[in-house]
DNA sequence: CCACACTCTGAAACCGGTTTCATAATACAC
DNA sequence: GTGTATTATGAAACCGGTTTCAGAGTGTGG
């Protein structure tokens, strides 16, 4: 039985419960033979402090809530293990809840962390309007990771999307490029959104006109990728490249070509985003806008640590990085 | 400020800290009106319970703890995910802690969750001695998911995979494959010694002799995928089929090939592990054994769950599922 | 030898809930 | 109307630790 508490410790050791937590704890100096009598007796009873129990008394719980969005791409996981990662050997533990992305359950996981009293909060995207996060957490410190927030009222850490957009269009318009289709990510995501305005303001200053109909609407899903595609091909709209949403969408496009014979990059040329692991094992390994998911979620995770210590934070941008592969050659003649 | 407790509850609506529990709970009848006054104060105040003062006192803490080797495949990040849909709805939070496949971290990982007081472990993969993890585990019901124990004592879940390898391999040899190569998992894993078990089990079926040349060392990365198919084709090593560890070493296996320009399936047939999302859009879609990974998570929460509960659960052998997609072919000539 | 400072240590209060127990109030039967 | 069963409710104990507080014991200085 795993129920030995301080108190048979303190019977065994013939003290107090108090030097026993004294000595457990090195809060006060103990006599050298008692404290020795407690340690012995920890020992041989297999004495295992309940944490429940200590959180309670010290109003810390040592846990770190973390909202996350499983569903989808592998991108938010990579984040979430970032955030293990970053916690490793800080004394906190991570306990997850899952949002689904819907404003309801994030908000009900979010109530759901705070009742388990966890000294801080790591929120990985989601789409809780600001001013309810602001509200929810009250004092509870929180960090923001993977989604751009105006107010000033919490950290946070993302990647600049739009310099991400903006820089996947350019490489293709550098490689001469100017039938460049997108595959946009899901309507309302703010990502999403960044993307496509790195993607028009690319063009733009290139001087390419914006082609409706080299626009395509998509959900980050390869599924998404592949009917993109095939829309762009039904459609007999010639294009020489493509910007996917994600890597995700990026593989089903390149899919949906395969399948037509048309060869990559030759014929077209993609880029995708996020730099997932199969990136660099697909065929031909994808260029793409790297974020740095697991690095941000380790930021994010020391960042609240810190928080929790008082300490001053403030809000990081990373920029994407472009990982040049072989899914890109210069425009065919 | 958060901090309203039940006190406060109770001054505001003038009945003692016994009736608020009980109109909380719903444990004893309490009279209309002040049950009125209770939800009422509740309401206003913005009272949440503190769930770690409940968990000390009712002995239970609602949460399961689940130990999970994020380091590497796909695989694990699924069932854990697996495990968080199984528990939805049952009132019960994961917390996750992370072993590393490092057998002494595993033991402090699964320390720290009892010390949490966990209701339930789940316990996906890893290393630890059987017995280790049965004294450890001590009153607490535990679950052992997607590694298969010897001992009745723990409930555990996971595919049987002779069988997988063994019907990866048998559908190669039906399609007339005879010079099948194999790129094996981590060497002390059980689940790739398995696989690799299969795979001579068809083929001594079948009356084909094993040949050492075709039998290459990995460790479950995409890595040595390329490795495996260099080292092949450098010892000029005739094959026609490729048994791979799992989808990552067959995405690297493919990339190899795809650099020397052999084709898949024509001339190399592939058969994978995991059904992991991108094989369904890798070039050419990868034939592989499906390993039902998020219903193996599902099924151990819900196991874990019934455990608690004090209901008997059985062990769950389940079998893989041959996913026929376009990487393999009839042998060429 | 006494006063005072300092070091250890145990008793008790506390964290915020749940649950037992006793009692007051009410209902019911006769 | 009295006796008894039943119900509603508050006081207090409890979960297993931490921390405050006060007292005992020891040491030092005058």
């Amino acid at each position: 039985m795993n129920t030995v508490t301080i108190q048979d410790i303190a019977e065994a050791a013939n003290v107090s419960k108090s030097t026993v937590s004294r000595v457990l704890n090195g809060t006060a100096t103990v006599a050298a033979d008692k404290k020795q009598a407690v340690l012995e007796a920890t020992k041989r009873l297999g004495f295992q402090p309940n944490v429940v129990a200590r959180s309670l008394a010290r109003g810390r719980s040592m846990t770190i809530g973390v909202l996350t969005q499983l569903i989808g791409s592998p991108f938010y996981d990579t984040v979430a293990r970032g955030v293990i990662i970053g916690l490793r050997d800080s004394g906190y533990s991570p306990i997850f809840v899952d949002g689904q992305w819907q404003q309801n359950s994030e908000v009900e996981a979010i109530q759901a962390l705070l009742g388990r009293r966890v000294d801080g909060l790591v929120l990985i995207g989601g789409g809780v309007a600001e001013k309810d996060i602001v509200e929810l957490c009250g004092r509870t410190p929180a960090v923001v990771v993977a989604r751009q927030l105006s107010a000033q009222q919490h950290t946070t850490i993302y990647m600049d999307n739009v310099d991400g957009g903006y820089r996947a269009t350019r490489l293709l318009i550098e490689n001469g490029h100017t039938r460049i289709a997108i595959i946009k990510g899901l309507a309302h995501h703010p990502d999403a959104i960044d993307r496509f305005t790195g993607y028009q303001k690319a063009l733009q200053e290139a001087g390419i006109p914006l082609d409706a109909s080299l626009v395509l609407e998509g959900d980050f899903s390869a599924d998404s990728g592949v009917a993109g595609v095939e829309r762009l091909l039904a459609d007999d709209t010639r294009f020489t490249a493509l910007v996917a949403a994600n890597d995700m969408t990026a593989f089903g496009a390149r899919l949906a070509l395969y399948r037509k014979g048309i060869r990559v990059p030759r014929e077209v040329s993609i880029v995708g985003f996020d730099d997932q692991m199969e990136a660099t094992y697909s065929t031909p390994p994808l260029t793409t806008v790297r974020q740095p998911a697991r690095e941000m979620g380790q930021q994010a995770a020391q960042a609240v640590a810190a928080l929790i210590d008082g300490e001053q934070v403030t809000s990081q941008c990373v920029n994407g990085e472009l990982i040049i592969r072989e899914s890109v050659a210069a425009a065919p003649e």
